[in-house]
DNA sequence: AATATGGCACAAA
DNA sequence: CTTTGTGCCATAT
């Protein structure tokens, strides 16, 4: 594998409250900006449920990730706007303004997992 | 080993 | 702004 999934979960946990970011965002950070499909993969497949909030990985357009289902979407973007990210017809509202990929691939380097 | 599928991105029309 | 088509990486069978 290219990419280290760790690694990518570490970074995705730097993303603050309120913030969201794009799995273009995270395979940039991790290495492998060609990989954004893969980040997918591992947000499917994460370990660490509530320490990953794969939520707030969204599509590079601002719109929401595929995820199962709409009853499902529907359930991500109420988390979402809890945390001070609106989200109208499947769009994040000033998804610029919410948008973080100021990600520190160092500081994900020394962090750790639990 | 090969094919199909999926929580994506991007260019072109 | 929307719809297609193509490329990419990681799993599942």
């Amino acid at each position: 594998m290219k990419i280290d999934r760790n690694l990518v979960y570490k970074l995705l946990k730097q993303v603050p409250k309120g913030k969201v970011t794009s799995y273009k965002a995270l395979a940039n950070a991790a290495g492998n900006p060609k990989a954004s499909r893969a980040i997918g993969m591992f947000m499917k497949t994460n370990p660490y449920a509530p320490n990953v909030p794969c939520h707030r990985v969204v599509y590079s357009d601002g719109r929401l990730g595929g995820f199962s289902g709409k009853a499902r979407i529907d359930d991500k973007i109420k988390m979402l706007r809890e945390e001070g990210v609106l989200v109208k017809d499947g769009r994040i509202v000033d998804f610029k303004k919410h948008y973080f990929d100021k990600f520190s691939i160092e500081k994900a380097m020394r962090a750790t997992l639990p």
